[in-house]
Order: C-alpha cells, then sequence, then structure tokens
DNA sequence: TGTCATACTACGTCTGTCGTACTACATCTG
DNA sequence: CAGATGTAGTACGACAGACGTAGTATGACA
C-alpha cells in the first residue's frame, strides 16, 4: 500500500483523470482511486479535499451542488474539469513521462 | 527539464544509486546526475547537501574528508552507503515500481 | 586581475500531505 | 431502540523536503 506522500504532486493529476469522464464528488473520486489501484493506493480525505480547494483556486475545475435522490436527498459538492484542468492535466501526463523516464535510469 | 520538486522523495534514491558504485561528493554526484539524466533533471545544490545531512543523519551514508591530489589537495566531504543504505535504497526501488504502476493507471 | 569552475554552508520560505478531531445524516444489525 | 457503520464532508495545526537567496573559499585560466 503506497501513502498519498510518494504520489506527492501528481494527486491532482489522478483527480482530473476521473474528472475527465464526468463530474464527480470526494466520496466517490476516493473509491474509484482505490477500486482502480486495486485497494494499492487510498488516498486520504484531507489530502483530497485540500486538493479540490487548491484545484478551484487554480481554475482546473469548478464546484456545483446536487441534491441526490438516491441517497435520500443528500447535498453533495460536484466538481467538473475545466478547459485550463485539462490543459494542466496535459502538460502534468508529458512531465510525468519525463520524470519517469529520468528516475528510471537510477532505479534497478 | 525537471525540477527537484517533481522527483521529490526520490532524490535520496538516486542519491544513493550513485553511490552504490563508489563513494562520491556533492559536485560529482550533482554532475553525474545532470550527464545521466541528458541533461534533462540538474539537482539544487541546497537539495542535494541537505539530502546528506538527512541521509547520514539517518544511517544511510557516512562522510568521510580525503584531500585530493589531482584537485590541488582540495579537501572534500566524500560519502559512502552502507548496508542501512543499500537496504533503504532496494525499499525505495520497490516503492517507485509499485507508485509507478499505479499512476500510469491515471496518466495518459 | 578578474572571471569561471569547484566545493560547499546558512537560513528562512513555501507547498502539499498528514494527523487528529469533529459534524451530520442514513442505513444496517442485534 | 441503540449503537455501529457508511456516506460526505470541514477545520486546524504540524511537518518534511525542496527552493530561493546569499555568502565563503580555493584553484585554474586568460
Amino acid at each position: 500500500m503506497i501513502s498519498s506522500d510518494v504520489i506527492r504532486g501528481y494527486n491532482d493529476t489522478i483527480i482530473l483523470n476521473l474528472l475527465l469522464e464526468e463530474p464527480s464528488y470526494g466520496y466517490e473520486i476516493s473509491r474509484r482511486i482505490r477500486s482502480i489501484s486495486e485497494e494499492k493506493y487510498v488516498i486520504k480525505e484531507t489530502t483530497l479535499y485540500s486538493a479540490f480547494t487548491r484545484m478551484e483556486k487554480n481554475g482546473y475545475i469548478e464546484s456545483f451542488y446536487q441534491d441526490d435522490i438516491d441517497s435520500g436527498g443528500k447535498r453533495r459538492t460536484y466538481y467538473r474539469i475545466t478547459d485550463a484542468g485539462r490543459a494542466y492535466y496535459r502538460e502534468k501526463c508529458e512531465e510525468w513521462n519525463l520524470t519517469q523516464d529520468v528516475i528510471a535510469r537510477f532505479i534497478k
């Protein structure tokens, strides 16, 4: 099991990747990261929600409220990726590929 | 070009990798990282030297002084990897492989 | 003589993650 | 009916690693 700390700097990218498909909210994002990573990575709540705040401030995502019927009319904060967010995601993907390549030269 | 920040947490691993072969000192490590990465990664001096301090404190490396003839008898601080350092390096390599695999699932 | 390369050290700042704790509602279980 | 568990967050302070800036000191080279 991995900690958010070793993924530091790429939590935002992971979240944006999931928001590419459709708007979502904290708890769902959290569960999806967990299942996609096959339980290898469980993001901390504080890490997740502070990423939302930061990314909304940076204009990478936008929030809106939605009262879902299936959860007994519970109000959730949904997030939607913006064009700036999509651009940032692409940049981070390129950066990641470079980084990965560099680190690989020093790892056995 | 990559910053030390995106490699955060793996600078120590990179340094240890170079020390696996033979003891070395700051400036040389710096140049080797630069050349091995083909100028893609240039570690900051402060990052490098604080990594030395941290790793010596953790027992992963040991320092010794050597007055080199080829550099006009200049005194350099050399570092040598310890057994604990080798073990730590192996752990970090495994962690890296896991992390890489997880992040890859969220990167296009 | 001055600039460049070498070889560091000191100190304070910043960012992202973490730990802990707390709220609130719904559903499930004994 | 109570209490545990799952859902869906918020608040706040601590911490570690990287960064920026600056300064020291030596030797080589032009």
